[in-house]
DNA sequence: CGGGATCCGTGTTGATACTG
DNA sequence: CAGTATCAACACGGATCCCG
């Protein structure tokens, strides 16, 4: 038995076993919002060494949850079929460790995946069935992502574009999404500033994107 | 900023930083069966470090996930109730690694949490809530399982006990959970063997825990 | 320049022995 | 029973280097 192997026939060690070392599911969680270069995963992950970057590329590709994307003319990497299935598990995950993100601290970046991850995290499709579709233009330290809610269909892109509420804000942005802090009142504080758009449509925001703290 | 760290202000690199170091959610899945005490830990979780199921569990009690059982006159752990808010994680690593188990190997064990936790994560109540209340009373390999289905409640206690059902399998019980075996097949080659009631409630026990393969 | 591979110091893990 | 101590093996982190 390899000695990285827990040794029990069980779904959790298995999936331990595949996506379980340090840093794989974070490629997991960047490469559900799209195919993504090497350099790419690189730049959305500042901390992790390039050779681990390539070492856990090569495993969840031989675990079948990455493959290089076919027929491109650039090396691009893509999740597999089974390899998508592990939204859930990101999903799950961050929700729970939303309740333990606590203050941001200097150190800690804020990357366009993870933000879009973490508003698909959010995203309450019951509640936003309800409002009219809307598209907002966030930024969010150096994310500047463009959602669109249509229904209870949620898209998240990259970069800007017309919007009906356009805002930039800091982290603090996750007291509006944990409902600690009122809309209006994260305007009032700078924490929110909003550039276009009436500034109403942030409480549509925050009923739209909302997770317990 | 220690080096554990992921240097990202996300809810999935926060979950983790607490709880995605070796073994760490292991213990979690074997604790959301109920409180153990140390020996119990190390028992199911066989291939673990004495010093490493030390470690782990003084970081997880640092985070607020596990502690030691107040008013108890011997040392047990719990889950604490953010503790328990992982049972969501665990289930869908558990329905994703299933698929990826294949068949068992020699040196894999079974061990009653794990196949506690992996009943629970099959268990369908929508399917359950429209069969009689049943008791089974299963034995896969070493661990004795006490399993009641009433409507859609599901409890799984660890020993024996009157039941409707009685059999023993072995790790095959999973093509049976997955839908590659029909109940009626595993009975015939072997897989299952019934000890005590009418084999037809196989049947019923495979309508109750499923998870697609 | 993108996409890695190599080297090396260090921290974590695994195995085993030992102790209050 | 519930851990601590010790030590070898390995994985990670950081820097550098290579190759098409």
């Amino acid at each position: 038995m390899a000695a990285r192997e827990y040794g029990q026939y069980c779904g959790v060690t298995r999936a331990l076993e595949l996506i379980g070392e340090r840093w794989a599911l974070l490629l997991v969680r960047d490469l559900l919002v799209g195919p993504r270069r090497y350099g790419e995963l690189a730049a959305g992950l500042p901390r992790i060494p390039t050779n681990v970057l390539a070492a856990r590329l090569k495993e969840l590709q031989a675990a079948g949850i990455v493959r290089r994307a076919p027929r491109s003319r650039v090396i691009v990497y893509e999740l597999t079929p089974y390899g998508r299935e592990l939204e859930p598990v990101v999903l799950a995950l961050g929700a729970w460790g939303f309740k333990a993100m606590g203050d941001p601290r200097a150190e800690q970046v804020v990357t366009p995946d993870s933000m879009t991850m973490a508003l698909r995290t959010a995203f309450r499709p019951d509640a936003a069935a309800l409002l009219p579709a809307t598209a907002y233009a966030a930024r969010i330290g150096p994310a500047a992502l463009l959602v669109r809610v249509d229904g209870a269909a949620l898209t998240v892109g990259r970069g800007d574009g017309p919007a009906d509420l356009a805002f930039t804000a800091g982290p603090g942005i996750r007291q509006v999404i944990s409902g600690e802090v009122t809309p209006g009142h994260a305007i009032d504080t700078g924490v929110v500033e909003v550039l276009h758009g009436r500034p109403d449509l942030l409480d549509r925001f925050a009923a739209t994107f909302h997770l317990a703290a």
